[in-house]
DNA sequence: GTCTATAGGGTGATAGAC
DNA sequence: GTCTATCACCCTATAGAC
């Protein structure tokens, strides 16, 4: 529950979320974050003591949202093949988010370095969302071949998603996302899934407009 | 060529790669840098004029081993899903470099953002790169499916090494890129070439010893 | 809760001696 | 080519008034 007294919180979490996003961590400072606001430097810190617990607050709060997301798109708990339909669509939703997401490469690649104060949230979100994705592909391991890594798949997964994104953020009216992931959940259901083609067929129709790959 | 005067530059580059993939462009400092060589931070600037032109310098290194290494690798010009054994020797070669690749990752994450002076490079190197893949399955198409989709695919391709190489990064012991990369190359050749078992047979021996999952 | 003022540290780049 | 010294800047964080 938020009270009343949260506000000018959560208008500096936004604030930062989008000033990290154009800038990374290092380069986003307090005084434009608080310029965002409207408040000044000092006024931001009394709500978040230091850069590093901004940071901190701003992933939670990244955190809170994909929960939600991932609740309303897979509302019926899918599993195993199914389950690309419903990252298809994240795929989809990230791309229409646009900058928001941008966070995520942003500070994921930032983070790699040495003593990042992200490093161990991202370590352990990728813990995470590969454990969830392998546990959905286990979870309707009955549909797939036998032979299937589920471990395996689900980083390959996961990289897919990421590697697509850096390529889209930087040349963001070249590269289709959605067209490419479509391609290769496509063609990974019809090496992996005992019956794949109903669900090729859904992952056509999946999201609602393919746009065409040179859009203006 | 290189002349003899030029072997205090060299230095430098290397320095500065080392300390950009430990701490990212920004937070690398030109002193920590120089500190490296074993000269002033004065002194460096002798040789690169600002640490943006230091940058690029670096990144136009990077280039050139890694075409010198592409030639090493593919000698003949393999093309179609051959270059899938190439690529898989190439994430086991970046899985021993450790370090040096760690450069790549974290400054395409860092360049997404606004003005960063690498941006162009890299928005520039994921099209030399994704056209140089795709260009290579072209030329082998006859060995591939018709309705394969050259330019999504390489696209695809790309984003698999680099979201591996990401992960890998963050949990260096529990991710294993040559694993996830042979498992993801295997069932791509299977769904995608027309005769794809002797290739999955190379694919299986390319790269000596496969290491264990979980190796401590 | 918000402000102004400032301390205290680090940075890229320049000037000029050797 | 390399150095020392220094400038000018930007940053996080603190102190204390309102």
């Amino acid at each position: 529950m938020v009270t009343r007294g949260d506000a000018r919180r959560e208008q500096i979490l936004y604030a930062a979320m989008v000033v990290f996003a154009d800038h990374g961590y290092h380069r986003a400072s307090l005084a434009g974050i608080a310029e965002h606001v409207g408040i000044s430097q000092a006024g931001l810190l009394h709500h978040f003591p230091t850069k590093p617990r901004l940071l901190t607050a701003v992933l939670e709060a990244r955190d809170r949202l994909d929960r939600e997301w991932l609740a309303e798109l897979d509302p019926d708990g899918r599993t195993g093949p199914r389950l690309l339909v419903n990252l298809l669509r994240l795929v989809d939703r990230n791309r229409r988010l646009g900058g928001l997401v941008q966070i995520y490469t942003a500070l994921a690649g930032e983070s790699v370095t040495d003593d990042h104060p992200a490093r161990a949230w991202f370590t352990d979100r990728y813990g995470r969302v590969t454990a969830s994705v392998e546990a959905g592909l286990l979870a309707g391991a009955d549909a797939l071949r036998p032979d299937v890594d589920c471990a395996l798949l689900a980083r390959e997964v996961v990289a897919v998603m990421d590697g697509l994104q850096l390529q889209w953020l930087l040349r963001p009216d070249e590269v289709d996302m959605v067209a490419a992931f479509r391609d290769y959940a496509t063609r990974l259901i019809r090496s992996t899934a005992l019956d794949p083609e109903p669900l090729v067929a859904l992952l056509a129709s999946a999201v609602p407009v393919p746009l065409p790959a040179h859009a203006g």
